[in-house]
DNA sequence: TATTAAATTGTAATAAATACAAATTAGAAA
DNA sequence: TTTCTAATTTGTATTTATTACAATTTAATA
């Protein structure tokens, strides 16, 4: 059930606590780069006693040990990803979801030789999605 | 003076006024991404009776006609660009700067193909830049 | 099993952004 | 130029994501 996040903690010299399996658990089960309130929202059902402020400080030391990445494109609030393999993402301006785009960053090379030191990279589109523009219904019920 | 501005405002149809005009032109001037804060205090010296909401108001129109971009990359607060030429942002993640990438987005073209309606493309890249990992000073001063 | 540093919880505080009503103004029409 | 009106600006109040922090609980080691 847990193994697979329990050996991602010890990998990480992370601290095991049942809320932080369940948080990496679910973001690696809903690829929906979901907030911290969404997240939130759905572990509490099974954890009542769960505090939002857990959530908070268990996606902090998920985000600083790599396990998982935060996408700031809405710009009003943060979403997480499990980290698999690079991909990019496309957010529907129409129907609010984030979908991933699996293209690698050619840019990656380049960037290396300008001097700066790369951690991360984020490319982001934001626009209207295959569904949207086809008139499906969506949840703005627009 | 503002002759540049009027122009741009009146190509877009936007109503012409002092405010405006004068947030285009800080944004235009300065490439430093400010936030609407930032825009706020400096425009604030010579016209004590400008509001913060007017800041507001005047960024979303410009964005919304496509005069300017807001830029997400820190994830805490919106940021706004002048539109110039396409390119990408690296922050850095310790002196906070966010410098400009001068590079095209490659995966334009495979976006294209996959169905969406591509309107916006942000490129971000964090890490530390050239500077700091030089060991030169910073605003963080450390 | 005992110990302790670290994690969890819950409440309070902060800060960016939005909502909204009243006063002002840009720009069209007379 | 003056009048008019819809749009804009202003200022305050509210909302919402996030952070700060103290008290309680717990994971993991000795």
């Amino acid at each position: 059930m847990f193994e697979k996040y329990v050996r991602l903690l010890k990998e990480s010299q992370i601290k095991i606590t049942p809320q932080r399996l369940e948080i990496l658990k679910y973001l690696d089960e809903h690829r929906t780069h979901p907030t911290v309130d969404e997240i939130y929202s759905a572990l509490k059902e099974n954890n009542p006693a769960l505090s939002k402020t857990t959530v908070y400080n268990s996606v902090d030391i998920l985000l600083n040990h790599g396990l998982i990445q935060s996408i700031t494109i809405s710009g009003s609030e943060l979403r997480y990803d499990f980290k698999h393999g690079m991909h990019h993402h496309f957010l529907c301006k129409k129907c609010g979801e984030i979908i991933d785009i699996n293209v690698e960053c050619p840019n990656l090379g380049s960037m290396l030789e300008c001097g700066h030191e790369v951690e991360e990279v984020h490319g982001y589109f934001k626009g209207i999605c295959k569904k949207c523009s086809k008139g499906e219904t969506n949840r703005n019920g627009s």
